[in-house]
DNA sequence: AGAAAATATTCCCGATCGGGAATATTTTTG
DNA sequence: CAAAAATATTCCCGATCGGGAATATTTTCT
């Protein structure tokens, strides 16, 4: 999905984390980051860091893509 | 491209602005943040706002897109 | 080469992120 | 329906984000 904002997003992880059956508390102890994140995170918190958030995504064996961009190949 | 990493990102957004020929201060301003935040973001640092980050994205005409998950349309 | 432009760094500081625990609330399950 | 499970909220608090300005450094342009 096109993702236009952090509450998009948050659904788009909440979604896939649901679609895996794992918890909020699992998703937090596989990526390191505490639960209070993950919550933030799904609800959409503009604030949440960049970095942990590529965390989870990977974690949900999703993939993050910039599209437009004519950067070199990975 | 599939974005991994703070720094990626970074990278691409970077490569993006300079494609369009606009300086960091430009954007900054029609981001609404602050110069600040577009050299750390675009130098990788993990703990950058995705909701800020977000918005640099597009204010860059890129689109930002969350692949693997079967999200409702948009 | 030198000047101008662009980027990076540093400073100050108010606001707040996020870890983790406890607890309240909501959702799910049998 | 009640209990269990899951999620959300609240608390404390150390660490630090990021706005904006000044300045140092690097890059670009002629």
């Amino acid at each position: 999905m096109i993702t236009q904002s952090p509450e998009q997003l948050g659904a788009a992880i909440r979604t896939r984390r649901k679609e895996l059956k794992v918890t909020q508390k699992d998703l937090a102890l596989t990526c390191g980051t505490g639960l209070r994140f993950i919550i933030d995170l799904e609800r959409g918190k503009a604030t949440c860091q960049i970095g942990k958030t590529l965390q989870v995504i990977h974690a949900l064996g999703l993939k993050f893509l910039i599209a437009g961009s004519s950067a070199p190949a990975d």
